[in-house]
DNA sequence: TTGATATGTGAATATATGTTCATATATTAC
DNA sequence: GTAATATATGAACATATATTCACATATCAA
């Protein structure tokens, strides 16, 4: 994984294409969305950014791990990043992340 | 799949254990919405409840690929179901599923 | 340059997932 | 009861996914 950004391939029944699509890539959004490891980096974001090897420790992953969801994160734009030096620092893209991200948890914590 | 509702198996770090379960049942509930078929059928419970075979048609797919998806859409409480008759007609659970799916779907309509 | 540190990545592995097929169950009509 | 219709489900299969391992790349300091 992680090599490409999520696609669903599935083929369309040939109606409504625009509307078809939008329904893909909300699946593809949703996916980056629908692991722990990936929210659990998204999370650590929330209160500031961070480098690969600070969120590995506060996950107690590796550093690899890590990069590769990371990567994966940035290929579907949910993080950004940017060089200081050795480190390269990674925050989220955008606001809406943290909305969708609040939005679902709203609907956990109030135990649907 | 879709024998058992969808679980979150890793192993937590053991610290902020409520916080850190919700994480990953909101994974599970992301993991949800992560794929277009679950989508698709969403969509067409939108505007009123449907049947699996008139929900099969509208998607060019077989009942059973769609009764799978519906237990597991039930299983994590998204749709709900009530019998008249033969058939068993399948309706959103509760306003949030249309919620978060408008939500992501905004997202990704302004292109990120 | 060399060594140390931080991050990236391809390949391999193990697990999870979605769909199909065949069959089972349930309801209704007769 | 049997037949017809609607839905459910277990097993098998193919694909997708997350993580680990080993190694590659990049920056900085001396």
């Amino acid at each position: 994984m992680n090599s490409t950004p999520a696609i669903s391939k599935k083929k369309l029944p040939a109606r409504n294409i625009t509307d078809e699509q939008k329904l893909y890539d909300l699946a593809d959004l949703f996916k980056v969305f629908g692991d722990s490891t990936r929210l659990r980096i998204l999370y650590c974001l929330f209160s500031k950014e961070q480098c690969v090897k600070e969120i590995a420790q506060m996950l107690h992953m590796t550093h690899s791990a890590i990069s590769h969801q990371l990567r994966y994160l940035k290929q579907n734009k949910l993080v950004k990043t940017r060089r200081s030096g050795q480190t390269i620092v990674y925050s989220l893209a955008d606001k809406h992340v943290q909305t969708i991200f609040n939005q679902g948890l709203s609907h956990v914590s109030e135990g649907k």
